[in-house]
DNA sequence: AGATTTGTATCTTTACATTTC
DNA sequence: TGAAATGTAAAGATACAAATC
């Protein structure tokens, strides 16, 4: 048995050698796992190297490769060949982002949608209560959606650019709910998904909760990097890829005509799965002059189109529209079933007449003017030299030097009377040295009240 | 190298030596895989032993292993120590319950809900549309529920005998929907989950696409045996358990409470999650003289208790109550948030309206009415000698003699004009000698068509 | 630029538990 | 009843690929 003495070599993780039982990886992936959430192992500590402490714990490395795995896969580390292996930034707390218990708070963080428009829903649910047809909504028919209702979708997506048959769209409980369908659908436990390095992270938690690994890839002005994503693709298997490219959430980034078409060109050639989640294509077709179309018809065999309607139509109401390719739908209805068996023809209906007696549009431009707005008082509090990023965004992102502490930034903040989040929630792998906050303008009460938390922000950051 | 000749050996399996690709488990997943699809190896078929197979192809055994662990994780094949390995009954079929594309056909498969009482809900539907808070009802606000449809939910299953607080009980989008999120909130795929040999197909499938492992536990007339539930959790490392205690999907079995009790001590003793499926508790509480509590209240902290109201209130309305153990709360809050975000408080107010006014148990009623003169004359089709299962449960589990062929007979049933479904569809694990019908008693337009439907099977069972 | 560091993927070895006969 | 058949679980060996210095 060698003898070793490593009490002098500088290792940031010694796990207590008689703590171990049998078998070895998992009592080494458990101390590890409490030590991290204990918070003894600070978010980007760099773990001993797996030849180091199997060495130490007198076990083979891969012994120690397959305990590191097991942590991978919950979140709480990542590996990158030649490096190292490191804490991962969001290891010990769940970055969920939701409306349960906000109290005394202005609400700069959770990003609604100006819900000011719902009287205009409100009068169409009174609407739909008087149709003579109600009954045939409360059964067990058409679980993806009503043919009228599907056609009303179809109509919606027009001017986005998507024209496909019945067979290839599916009304499901929003678009969160139609990321999980998409997931679940379409992958496997351990399978990677390439990501914007800041990515929504509600996507971020969903696909940690399904064990699905993220593979930031690096971005610029106009996008996701072909090449970088190229790079990652060679490197190790990518079994999809997940865009906004309407206004990358929380970024505000949208992706360039010429950008989609480079990255399609890559997608199409390691044939990875797009998931394209255009829930601001309301605000950026039409409007941008840059916008062309969606993703989805540069590679409709092989992508999802998500359009949810929270934040264009109505949050409450929970409809989302799926439009996918062939060779996915079978899988796709499976999970639907599985997931939700059918979504309320109720709501579906509502949203259905709200589009068809142009509502839906009034409401949208309504909208449209209250963002406006909103990031014209935005504007006033942060200036910026040169405009970035969508200009009716709900949310901006704003740049931070200091305070790089980010649980302790949001808990000041938050004291202080307003919630918002840092950069570091948004991360779907390394950390980075640049830091961020994004800022919802879409959630307070009133444009006064807006101006009252953006006022705090500003006195807090100086 | 040995040189073996196999030619005379009797394998079922012989996979093309020269086909293989590196890397090698994978390349012989690959082809197990696809000879079980296209039809080449049938349900039930045994497979060589892995020592045999890898003889056979000058391989480690445990490579084998590698490869038909990867095809038992798809639910494409099961293997039993000393036994062997066999072709799963449901390898290569989807065997979901939809109501997706039925056309001419009396169902007897799908099990709907006596849609004939939906008036009484379209009528609460226009009372809802008339509340002054209506526009609150709009929002991203509660995500599990607002306060008083909770308190609805628990005066709902108070009868049952649920008794929690608001921070214990969350509203979902149907039975299903809990199903999902249960899954997802508490087990990791490759997790074993308990259940009956016959269960919910659908549950069976949405296990499949997580990559959670079912165990079939033999059951007798009082429900699932509770030495058999301990040997296999002493064999072999279980997570959780799926129990319907109510009324068994699809054997109509009820669990007595002496029962529950002893499967309760099982449970409790091997730190068991169990979800206990209690969508028939309104046709069994009251009603039921052995019926004393749900399995809940004797394990409350290892827990979740799913109640929807699509089988007793209305199924186009996807509500669910979800009640959970305060160390599953946690999990279950945030798969909420990741596969829902939230249910459509507009439906739940619907569900609670008809709650509060009473109107809830007048649809209850009615349906134990209609499901009374079902089962009347379904046992003038099909006597029995002694009454088995739930006297108003809304499918009957019929057994069969011949007729082996499942699919076949399903099929054959479908060009006569009525839809059932086969017991193979409902294995969660092994083959079984005995076979049975579904058949379904609530989704006929009216009672005449049901007596031409069973009139028809009838005559084909001869 | 090439050796070193570090992680990844696959296959093999070993020990063992259950069922069958 | 105990040897043989069969599957399971963990750990080690080997080859390799990328990043670092």
């Amino acid at each position: 048995m060698p003898v070793n003495s490593f009490d002098n070599y500088p290792m940031s993780w010694k796990p207590d050698k008689k703590a171990l039982k049998r078998p070895f990886y998992y009592s080494i992936a458990s101390l590890l796992e409490q030590d991290i959430i204990n918070g003894f192992l600070a978010p980007g500590t760099k773990l001993p190297p797996q030849r180091e402490l199997a060495d130490f714990l007198d076990l083979n490395f891969t012994t120690i490769t397959r305990a590191y795995k097991l942590c991978e896969f919950k979140g709480l580390i990542y590996a990158v060949t030649g490096s190292g292996t490191f804490v991962a930034p969001n290891a010990a707390r769940s970055i969920t982002i939701s409306t349960d218990k906000i109290t005394d708070c202005i609400d700069l963080g959770f990003v609604a949608s100006f819900e000011q428009t719902n009287g205009i829903v409100a009068e169409i649910i009174q609407k739909v209560a008087d149709k003579r047809y109600l009954e045939k909504l409360l059964n067990y028919n058409d679980p993806t959606g009503i043919p009228h209702q599907k056609t009303a979708g179809l109509n919606w997506m027009d001017s986005f650019g998507i024209h496909v048959d019945q067979e290839h769209i599916a009304i499901v409980s929003g678009a969160q709910n139609a990321l999980a369908i998409a997931l679940t659908a379409l992958f496997e436990p351990g399978n990677r998904i390439a990501t914007d390095l800041y990515t929504y992270s509600n996507f971020i938690e969903l696909a940690k909760m399904l064990n699905i690994q993220l593979v930031p890839i690096p971005s610029d002005q106009f996008g996701m990097l072909p090449n970088e994503l190229e790079k990652q693709c060679c490197q190790t298997k990518i079994h999809g890829i997940f865009l906004m490219p309407s206004c990358c959430n929380p970024t505000t980034v949208m992706i360039s005509d010429f950008r989609k078409h480079e990255l399609a060109m890559v997608i199409r050639k390691h044939h990875l799965i797009l998931i394209e989640d255009d829930i601001h294509a309301f605000l950026t077709a039409g409007m941008i002059s840059d916008y062309q179309q969606p993703m989805f018809n540069l590679l409709p065999e092989q992508s999802v189109y998500i359009c949810g309607t929270s934040k264009s139509i109505c949050s409450g109401l929970r409809v989302a529209y799926m439009v996918y390719g062939d060779a996915l739908r079978k899988n796709i209805l499976q999970s639907i079933f599985n997931v939700n068996v059918k979504t309320s023809s109720l709501d579906a209906e509502v949203i259905t007449e709200l589009i068809l007696s142009g509502r839906a549009h009034e409401i949208v431009s309504q909208k449209k003017q209250l963002a406006q707005s909103a990031n014209d008082i935005y504007t006033e509090y942060f200036p910026v030299s040169k405009p970035v990023g969508h200009p009716l965004s709900f949310y901006r992102w704003l740049s931070i030097q200091e305070h790089h502490d980010a649980v302790q930034l949001e808990t000041d903040l938050k004291m202080r009377g307003i919630r918002v989040f840092h950069s570091d929630r948004f991360l779907s792998g390394q950390t980075t040295p640049n830091k961020y906050l994004r800022i919802a303008l879409s959630s307070t009460n009133s444009l006064d009240e807006l101006k009252m938390g953006l006022e705090i922000l500003k006195q807090y950051l100086g």
